[in-house]
RNA sequence: GGGCCUUUAGCUCAGCUUGGUUAGAGCGCUUCCCUGAUAAGGAAGAGGUCAGUGGUUCAAGUCCACUAAGGCCCA
């Protein structure tokens, strides 16, 4: 038999968490609990790969707590789940954090120092933050295999990538196209919608009102001007054409101004910003207008065969004019209006974002700068009609803030709006928690789907694999296998990145001329949306056909809400593009973590919670432990020092403390592992149940991804366990009763596994001290276990709720107690009851009760006689609602208002009254109509709430005196033999003094006190002055032999 | 400009699906009580126009509409 090691109530919970860590290394648990599973089903989760491009934020540690809750879940319940990590590499984030570093500043820069040994800068920059993220996650407990880890700029990621983009690209849904789109001219790159969204920033811009004369038609007849309204000037210098609505009417208007008459075109529903004193000159519909001729703002390009009006159906009179002015290289809706023109799509301004240097006025001057200057020039003309402030949201680039510019450049497109209906068809079978994202945020993005723009001008990406020649001969390569074919060499070897990939070029298949690959590389988001596959080198690597199959697509995935255009969008896009499936069944996405303020954790508001020091000052058990179960995990939540150490308080200590009681006790006697006994006391019964219930209850909530519901479960059945079950069974607990701490022990060890996939590390470390010390042969790791199975059969919904009644009633004497001023420790005589239920509780319960209460007996109230007891009643709005409806005021006064002894009375012989109400009708009213409260007349000290009551019988006898002066004796005696630090089987000797009061009480009582306090021998020290509590008792404890 | 979410005690949050007459919990505060595991436990008190307005209903924190503030997303 294997001794108990008694486990002390003190605990250094982040110091016990890195024994956990170095044993599950050293015993490479983590491999096993895979292992094990070699050959049941599996469960496939995807880590989505961070990006390393930073160090780790606490916002990284919610989505990862998630990601590890279910898979430690899922294991137990006997699947095999292989996890994978992940690291994002590509992409302008990891350039931009390189750039900074050597001080560059655009990409001259970087061409200038070579692209070969800046794209090894990137490498190493990936390197080093990786390391910061895997400490943090071993930190945390999260298990994820970083052995097995596949990186995005691996030769075999990146071909598999090729290989995907080489199958969208055979569909013919991979095309280059001439199109508008936000593009930074610091980074010198476009930018995806989803990399636009995240920059949008509110600023305040010139908007000006432009008079461009008209040179034609009617306009020019009634020398009219027509009157155009931006917010950005310095898009006016490539003006091309005027748009306006066909279907909406056009004024001309005259008005006058400082003496100058003129004559202004404007919408008609937009004519009142022309001021009150304006004269209606012509009316015209938008489509009389079209061609109309105008003369230009400016004549700083030259722009030929354009400048006139044209019809499109977006223009709208909500702001401006009516009528918009059409630069194509700068709008997408201008670049297609002009675009059915025919009009030339003139572009003054360089990559760099800057004018041309040649150019007067605004040459060299960068886009947003010539604003000023230009406003300057159109004041001098006499074309400017009115300037104000605007303030707007613009975009910016999410990474250097630079203001972006919608600009006309070559770039490559996935056709995602041809895939639309397959993805709506996809999302709506997937499973959504929160279920209001599948219809809300996501379903509207797909629904507002636009192609995809996926090609970026920058260096450190995965090139996009496509060569072409002089006559647009193109080639979509799905390999460096497929590459050293065209090439006739073996490139296997090859880096696939720039620059490397930038030098191999092959003589087209179709013409004599030689193919080059297209510069680009693509948006760093297809790389993470490539993962089901491109982890496993799919489908070139061996093997990998087998492991995607198996593991496509996946079950479960999980991260914060912001992936809803990013990872959650890109994972299922490619999957449906690739193999027509969304790649993933199960989607959880969380809130994002605030800071105590609600406010979000950024750099530069310094309000960043490091992860690191979190988990180290409270332990990573109470920061997991808040992440799934505080708040709901799904809207935002506020992270701070205070609501972590709640946690360990609340749920953490109060678990190991109970665990710790037992050890102690089992140790004290000799405790002897038997399993449940089939004869148990209610107690034990109904612990038992509750246990069951919680296990089946946790179970479901799990397998439904509800952690703040299992979390709650959890936590109140810990409250249940040590604070009614303990509380109330310790006497059975100092007799070393086998039956309770049996029951004790094996509630501990069920609820141990319960929590376990949330909490891991205080798990283990009560599995490795408890229940394998006394059960060797039982699992190596907690997380080796299966999850428990409930036992329907214990589960005794009369007995817990017996039980819940017990608890209220106690706390209803309590309070009467208190009401009282008489101290629990000073026994009473009797406390009456009046209860639903009260009939039904057994002894045992109700001993609970007196016990608590201090009374030496319970009776039901109608004991004390009609006589003796207030009957007071109040309708039952819900019942009476339901039968009666709109009477239910009147009768509810009635009944107010009515002899409530003799109401209660009648009811309770006939099983019904009449009750007379206001309009003189009659209801038939039942028991449970009414809320009856029952209280004794005098004497007594009540308190109740909602019909139930408890009255204590104030009356104190000399011998209820001196039962209450024992217990004061005995108390006194425990909390010396706390102070003097005595264990808790010492037996011990008192030598004592007191007054003669006291004196006699003792003398009387002796073998009593002795009994609850482990006293073997008294002596009475009568010489001693007794002052040393309020009881004038002297006391020396000695321990005995 | 559009969509979604949030708004309940000093703070953090339940309750809203299924409307019912004293709106709860935890933390903090005050005063007590209990203690033979606990960094615990219990009672009472202070603290609430349930964001506002209107509607439906016998009855609204709960259902409906609108408004406001904050957040997120889209443009």
């Amino acid at each position: 038999m294997s001794t108990i090691k008694s486990l002390a109530p003190q605990i250094d919970l982040p110091a016990v968490e890195h024994q956990i860590l170095s044993f599950w290394e050293t015993q490479e648990i983590f491999k096993k609990t895979i292992s094990a599973r070699d050959g049941q089903p599996s469960w496939t989760f995807y880590e989505g790969p961070p990006t390393a491009n930073g160090k780790p934020g606490t916002h990284h540690i919610e989505a990862r707590v998630f990601k590890d809750l279910f898979p430690r879940y899922q294991t137990m319940k006997g699947n095999q789940v292989i996890r994978k990590a992940g690291w994002d590499c590509h992409g302008l984030p990891v350039e931009i954090a390189v750039e900074k570093q050597l001080g560059f500043t655009g990409k001259g820069d970087i061409e200038k120092y070579g692209i070969a040994k800046f794209n090894d800068e990137c490498r190493i920059s990936v390197q080093e933050h990786v390391g910061e993220f895997t400490a943090m996650t071993r930190r945390m407990g999260f298990w994820v295999d970083f052995d097995e880890a596949y990186w995005t700029m691996s030769s075999e990621y990146v071909e598999s990538v090729w290989w995907s983009l080489k199958e969208i690209w055979k569909k013919g849904l991979l095309v280059q196209d001439f199109r508008v789109a936000p593009y930074c001219p610091r980074c010198g790159t476009g930018l995806s919608d989803h990399e636009l969204s995240q920059g949008y920033e509110t600023i305040k811009d010139q908007s000006v009102y432009i008079r461009f004369p008209a040179t034609s038609g009617k306009l020019a007849e009634l020398n009219a001007s027509l009157l155009i309204w931006t917010t950005t000037p310095w898009t006016l210098v490539s003006n091309t054409a005027v748009a306006v609505n066909p279907k909406i009417e056009y004024q001309v208007i005259e008005i006058t101004n400082e003496n100058l008459v003129e004559r202004l075109v404007v919408a008609t529903n937009l004519a009142a910003l022309l001021g009150e004193e304006r004269k209606v000159i012509a009316t015209f519909t938008g489509a009389e207008l079209e061609h109309t001729t105008y003369s230009p703002p400016f004549s700083l390009v030259e722009i030929p065969d354009s400048h006139f009006i044209v019809l499109a159906d977006y223009v709208t009179v909500e702001d401006g004019t009516g009528l918009v002015h059409q630069s194509p290289a700068f709008g997408a809706d201008d670049f297609a209006v002009c675009r059915k023109y025919g009009l030339p799509v003139i572009n003054p301004i360089t990559s760099d974002g800057h004018f041309q240097a040649e150019l007067d006025v605004i040459g060299g001057v960068f886009f947003k700068e010539a604003d000023k200057p230009l406003i300057k020039v159109l004041k001098a003309d006499g074309l400017l009609f009115k300037q104000q402030q605007y303030e707007h949201s613009y975009p910016h680039c999410w990474r250097c803030h630079t203001a972006l510019m919608y600009y006309a450049q070559p770039s490559w497109y996935i056709r995602t709006t041809e895939i639309k209906e397959a993805l709506l068809r996809e999302n709506a079978k997937t499973d959504w928690h929160p279920e209001t994202i599948k219809t809300g945020r996501y379903g509207d993005w797909l629904n507002n789907n636009i192609d995809w723009a996926i090609s970026r001008n920058r260096y450190w990406g995965t090139p996009l694999p496509i060569w072409r020649c002089e006559n647009s001969h193109e080639i979509c390569v799905g390999s460096l296998a497929e590459l050293g074919e065209l090439t006739g060499t073996d490139i296997s070897n090859t880096d696939p990145h720039r620059p490397f990939v930038d030098d191999i070029s092959f003589k087209c298949a179709q013409c004599e001329h030689t193919m080059y690959r297209t510069p680009e590389v693509i948006d760093c988001w297809f790389d993470s949306g490539a993962m089901p596959f491109a982890q496993w080198g799919y489908p070139h690597k061996e093997g990998s056909v087998e492991k995607f199959e198996a593991s496509y697509p996946a079950d479960f995935i999980c991260e914060a809400i912001d992936q809803t255009r990013g990872w959650f969008y890109t994972l299922m896009t490619i999957g449906t593009l690739v193999f027509d499936k969304s790649s993933y069944e199960t989607v959880l996405c969380l809130g994002h973590i605030l800071d105590k303020d609600g406010r979000k954790m950024s750099k530069h508001l310094g309000n960043v919670l490091e992860p690191m020091p979190l988990m180290d000052q409270h332990g990573a058990d109470a920061v997991r432990w808040y992440m799934l179960a505080a708040g709901s995990p799904w809207s935002a939540r506020r992270v701070g020092h205070d609501a972590i150490s709640d946690v360990v308080r609340k749920t953490l200590l109060t678990y190991w403390n109970t665990v710790s009681f037992f050890t102690l006790y089992a140790k004290a006697s000799d405790f002897e592992l038997t399993g449940i006994p089939s004869e148990l006391s209610t107690m034990d019964r109904w612990i038992l149940s509750e246990l069951n219930d919680v296990i089946a209850k946790v179970d479901i909530a799990y397998a439904n991804y509800d952690s703040q519901e299992a979390g709650s479960l959890i936590g109140s059945f810990i409250d249940d366990l040590s604070n009614w079950y303990v509380r109330r069974s310790r006497r059975k607990f100092w007799d070393g009763e086998s039956a309770a701490l049996n029951t004790l022990y094996h509630s501990l060890k069920q609820l141990t596994l319960v929590m376990a996939p949330m909490v891991p590390f205080i798990t283990e470390h009560v599995w490795q001290e408890m229940i394998r010390n006394l059960e060797p042969s039982e699992f190596e790791s907690v997380h080796l276990a299966n999850f428990p199975i409930s036992d329907a059969k214990t589960i005794d919904i009369k007995l817990s709720k017996s039980v819940r009644l017990s608890r209220r009633l106690v706390e209803l004497g309590r309070a009467a107690r208190a009401e009282s001023k008489v101290k629990i420790r000073q026994p009473l005589a009797r406390a009456l009851v009046a209860a639903k239920g009260w009939e039904e509780m057994n002894d045992e319960i109700r001993s609970h009760i007196s016990d608590e209460l201090n009374v030496l007996s319970l009776d039901e109230i109608s004991v004390a006689g009609a006589d003796l007891v207030n009957v007071s009643v109040k309708a039952n709005f819900r019942t009476i609602g339901a039968s009666h409806g709109a009477n239910v005021q009147a009768i509810a006064k009635a009944i107010a208002e009515c002899d409530h002894n003799n109401l209660v009375s009648t009811i309770r012989a006939n099983g019904s009254a009449e009750i007379n109400f206001s309009t003189g009708q009659n209801a038939s009213i039942q028991i449970e109509d009414l809320v009856i409260t029952e209280t004794p007349k005098v004497g007594w000290s009540v308190a109740s709430h909602s019909g139930e009551s408890v009255a204590l019988d104030l009356a104190l006898t000399p011998s209820l005196i001196e039962a209450g002066l024992v217990r004061e004796v005995i108390r006194a005696i425990q909390e010396e033999r706390k102070q003097s630090g005595f264990h808790i089987s010492d037996r011990i000797k008192v030598r004592w003094g007191a007054n003669s009061d006291v004196s006699a009480v003792i003398t009387k009582n002796v073998e009593l006190i002795g009994e609850e306090t482990l006293a073997v021998h008294f002596e009475n020290v009568s010489t001693q002055v007794a002052e040393t509590n309020e009881l004038g008792l002297w006391l020396e404890l000695i321990k005995a032999i």
